[in-house]
DNA sequence: GCGTCAGTTGGACGTCCATCAAACTGTCCT
DNA sequence: AGGACAGTTTGATGGACGTCCAACTGACGC
């Protein structure tokens, strides 16, 4: 069994891990991590519809954030959280974004329903305030 | 008065508040934005040591990601962050967030001493348990 | 009106990133 | 030993980002 280079405790940047999370990708890996206690990288890779190497290379940018720990079992490599590290250097920070990601899967459901249902709580706020001429750059 | 367009509430993304808050300026921004209540892009522009575009740039990428609000009066424009909105969609995510840049800010300063001072505490754990040649991509 | 001021926009430049494909490393099984 | 398997590494590619500079847009104030 083998433990590969992790950033220590300490050693953990808060943009770095707000960074590892602000990818969809790894967002989605993160809350799998969550929900089972540990997964390989053939496992989420399959499930993600990714390739092979881009999940490794999402699994390497967790695991240099200091969000996974990777523990390597034969030639299967499983990934943890790293729950405890997390929350003794930014207490409830993971939580706080695990229960987002829940609340934006549900709230992007609800939002769309309420767009097809009525559309006049948030989309028309959006646009209805707008005073430039700015050509929606973002959406 | 003018408002600018901004995301409404249902519509902010988990990820695009992640990944407008992982940049350091950003999240400098956003840290003075909590202790002030408003602030001006030229005020804070000057207090970070960036060019003045590039604090509108980030200005921007906040705005769009719906973390803070912008508001202009006369020729001046102040933001403000989305505290209720962010609350509503993410309850207890920037507070968490908040928190944790504080304990960054801690954190860094007492590695530091910590690294000048003996340096055995949380550089070395990064770097005994390499098992693999692995060549530090990061840093 | 004209200069000034606050902030934006566009271009330019270098860097980083997400993705895939292919080759590679290391481990297990037979 | 040889093959199968899990992951990583290495390009390569297209796109996004951060930064600066310069030019521009609006809103004062005189």
């Amino acid at each position: 069994m083998r433990l590969l280079p992790h950033p220590a405790t300490e050693s953990i940047q808060l943009t770095e891990v707000l960074r590892a999370l602000s990818d969809p990708v790894r967002m989605e890996i993160v809350v799998r991590l969550a929900a089972r206690k540990e997964q390989t990288c053939s496992g989420v890779g399959e499930e993600l519809g990714v390739h092979k190497s881009t999940a490794s290379h999402h699994y390497r940018t967790l695991r240099e954030a200091g969000v996974v720990m990777t523990r390597q079992v034969g030639r299967l490599k499983f990934m943890r959280l790293r729950r405890d590290d997390l929350d003794a250097r930014f207490p409830g920070l993971l939580d706080a974004v695990l229960a987002a990601a829940h609340a934006d899967d549900t709230g992007q459901a609800a939002a769309h329903a309420d767009d097809a249902g009525q559309g006049d709580g948030a989309g028309v706020l959006a646009q209805g305030i707008l005073t430039q001429g700015v050509p929606a750059h973002g959406e």
